[in-house]
DNA sequence: CCGAAATGTCTATTAATATAGACAACCATA
DNA sequence: TATGGTTGTCTATATTAATAGACATTTCGG
């Protein structure tokens, strides 16, 4: 549970660095939203493996940034979220601007599961939380280059075969054609930027410190009732998104 | 001249660290690709601002790294250096599948010719030997470095206007779509890897002794109709060549 | 109001980083 | 072979990074 953060020594990047760069992470990464606070110093301390002043030098310099503020005899609070900024239009044509480059793109379907839809899942798929869904972790390449990994819903009850289709048509879209639903269009997208975490690194084969675009969106078949709930995060100096206005 | 790297102090990252990256990175940018060697240490303490001891830090972990090799009274050369990753796939596109590793790619028209095809060539093409070809002989760069050059042979009949295109918008893939050719696949791919003769040394900066990668190529329409013969020879020790099956 | 829990501040010590200088060892070449 | 240029090694010193411990200060809840 208390997984262990790892820091190497003797790298030429100071202990505190590497902690302020994972902490960094961790915040941008929600993993802290419960509270809205960074764990106390003498946690962190014990899951860096490092004395607190070590800790305190890395939140120091986080408070520098504007990231946190400590309060005395109460905790260290987040004081707002690193987002690099994407600007996207009203009209965005994002579903086909991407679907092409999807066509290209093979998909390999990394595991499948099915289970009750979690609160933001349902909201998006417009059920109730709680209602079976088929969840399908994908990963797409490009010319063999890993270019996104992404989490993908589907309501169980309409589409229980999506994970075999997936597999045997290495395509989303196939897949859904293969399942009676020829077309569909895209309702609503999210974007976010951030830093790459542990599992993208390996999984899209960055180097530490890249940036992945998270996309959070909804497809919905022509009669508006959503069809599929999916956060891709792409590699993002591998990827031009084309903003169309 | 003389441009200062800069190195920033207090940041978490040691200089020497930093040093080593920005060392790694002219390596592989072909900065001292005329000499093959890093500039001498107290050269490289002036353009950086510190002491020799700590350029001899960055280049030990350079060398750790297998990137160059010191040797006393000599100097420090270039053991390897970073290669750029080429895709060869049916979609094979220069510029397309260097992607981001490069941030500029340029194909120049050396030479250009009409002549009657030869065996090899018409054989490719698929035509009959002595049919009217277009020859154009490219060198293709990726931030001002050269990657390869190539000699293309293309049907004179179908593409007369293939080197003014080719000059102008400098990419095979855009001349063939101003030429009405929107999308090409490769068909077949050879790679042979020999030394450089002396033309190729001088063309693409390389040092005696140097191996190439010459690939031969055909690109075809949808329809299966040859529309490129190529032969391009890799730089060797600057690409890394992906095949894709 | 008291005490637990959290951050703030101080001193002290050790290890890593960086600078400085001197000189040895080696290579290429004039 | 003599010389200039380069890397290798050594000593010494100062600064920064990291650890260790003690205690003060503040907040919050019982």
């Amino acid at each position: 549970m208390n997984a262990k953060k790892v820091v190497e020594r003797q790298t030429g990047v100071a202990l505190w660095r590497q902690i302020a760069d994972l902490i960094r992470l961790s915040i941008s990464n929600g993993d802290y939203d419960q509270t809205g606070m960074i764990p106390p110093e003498i946690v962190l301390a014990s899951q860096f493996g490092v004395n607190r002043h070590t800790v305190r030098s890395a939140l120091a310099a986080l408070a520098e940034e504007g990231l946190v503020q400590a309060i005395q005899g109460r905790g260290t609070l987040i004081q707002r979220k690193e987002r690099l900024s994407f600007p996207i239009s009203r009209r965005t044509r994002f579903a086909q601007g991407l679907g092409d480059q999807a066509r290209e793109t093979e998909a390999k379907l990394l595991s499948q599961a099915a289970l009750p839809a979690a609160v933001e899942v349902a909201a998006g798929l417009g059920i109730a939380p709680g209602t079976n869904c088929i969840m399908l972790d994908l990963m797409r390449s490009a010319d063999g280059r890993p270019v996104s990994c992404s989490t993908n819903f589907f309501p169980a009850d309409r589409f229980p075969r999506m994970a075999e289709q997936v597999e045997r048509l290495g395509s989303i879209t196939k897949a859904f054609a293969a399942e009676g639903l020829p077309d569909y269009v895209r309702v609503s997208t999210e974007l976010v930027a951030r830093h790459a975490d542990a599992d993208e690194l390996a999984l899209l084969r960055l180097s530490p410190g890249a940036i992945v675009i998270e996309a959070t969106a909804v497809n919905a078949d022509p009669d508006g009732v959503p069809v599929q709930f999916a956060r891709t995060r792409f590699a993002a100096d591998r990827v031009k998104l084309k903003i169309e206005t």
